[in-house]
DNA sequence: AATCCATTCAACCGCCTGGGT
DNA sequence: GACCCAGGCGGTTGAATGGAT
């Protein structure tokens, strides 16, 4: 298929733009509201790509964009989400109001990854660089682990991210819990956070999958026979101070979480790597069904581990 | 003051995806 | 299913800026 250009090359601007550029857009914008980007530049006077338009606006322009340093919760909720997603910018920067996925990625990569590789993080792995050498190579092609960087930055006296990757794994592990643990064979959960390196030994307040089965489910009502609380999975709870599972005001709360698929393959792919074959992996990522189903099936995690 | 170098970040580019036909 | 289009996305670029020499 032959690409069509996404606008006539001639006669348009390009570099900066100019205050006098800005107004006409807001302008069209605040009038005629977002969209048609590509007929938007003719329309409002403008000899600009619509693209260029749409980045200007999204970026720069909108009214709801928080400009100015960031905060530390800020940062920190970056380098969370960016554990989970990896360089998927425009998902993190949802997760951030006022925050662009272009602020957000020139802000990784100018001084959050700076940051994390003085503290000896690798801010692809999020894995501590000294051991990552020999662990790397259990996942050597899925850059965002679920292995929390906490463990190798507790002697880091710089420690104010801590919990950071790893909570967010818990808490997206528990996600996973929290929406198909009512379906999810419980050793096979337990292996993935276990592997994950999210079991942990904190003595801080945790949560089990059958807790927040209680705490969440209304309608598919799973009971404790599914999960038996002796053998809730212990997810370092430090991080969900402000998102129990029962804290429905969690704004990363599963209601988007798995509304994007792509999570859930990239979890499988990452978490069950070790587990499931690439047939299993291919199945994982057709649809949710699949996954709930992958796990339900009794025995399957004999079946499915191959060490 | 002039030059060099590093850093920052707005903007661009090319590709991908989803929706409509 | 094929095609087209609009919008979105992530990676990259380059101008602006600031600090060091």
């Amino acid at each position: 298929m032959v690409r069509t250009p996404c606008c006539r090359a001639e006669g348009l601007k390009k570099g900066a733009w100019t205050q006098e550029e800005d107004q006409k857009l807001i302008a069209y914008v605040q009038r005629h509201g977002e969209g048609g980007w590509r007929t938007l530049p003719d329309k409002a006077g403008l000899k600009r790509c619509g693209k260029s338009c749409r980045l200007r606006w999204a970026n720069y322009l909108r009214p709801d964009i928080k400009r100015g340093e960031f905060s530390q919760e800020e940062e920190d909720s970056i380098i969370n989400l960016h554990a989970i997603h990896g360089n998927k910018w425009s998902a993190i920067a949802r997760k951030l109001p006022g925050r662009t996925d272009n602020e957000i990625k020139n802000h990784w990569n100018t001084h959050i990854k700076k940051r994390l590789v003085k503290k000896g993080i690798d801010p692809l792995t999020h894995k501590s660089i000294l051991d990552g050498a020999g662990k790397s190579s259990d996942h050597p092609e899925t850059p965002h682990t679920e292995k929390s960087s906490v463990h190798h930055e507790e002697d880091d006296q710089n420690s104010n991210n801590k919990n950071s990757s790893g909570s967010s794994s818990a808490r997206f592990l528990n996600r996973v819990a929290n929406r198909f643990g009512h379906r999810i064979n419980h050793n096979v959960l337990s292996d993935i956070i276990g592997r994950s390196g999210l079991l942990t030994s904190h003595t801080t307040p945790t949560t089990s999958v059958s807790e927040c089965e209680r705490s969440t489910s209304s309608s598919s009502t799973p009971t404790s026979s599914n999960l038996p609380m002796n053998q809730s999975i212990t997810v370092d709870a430090t991080s969900l101070s402000s998102s129990t599972f029962s804290d429905s005001s969690d704004p990363f709360l599963y209601d988007d979480i798995f509304g994007d698929i792509e999570d859930m393959t990239r979890f499988s792919s990452r978490c069950l790597s070790d587990v499931v074959s690439h047939d299993d992996e291919e199945f994982l990522m057709s649809d949710e069904s699949f996954f709930g189903e992958y796990f339900v099936h009794e025995g399957t995690c004999n079946d499915l581990s191959r060490e």
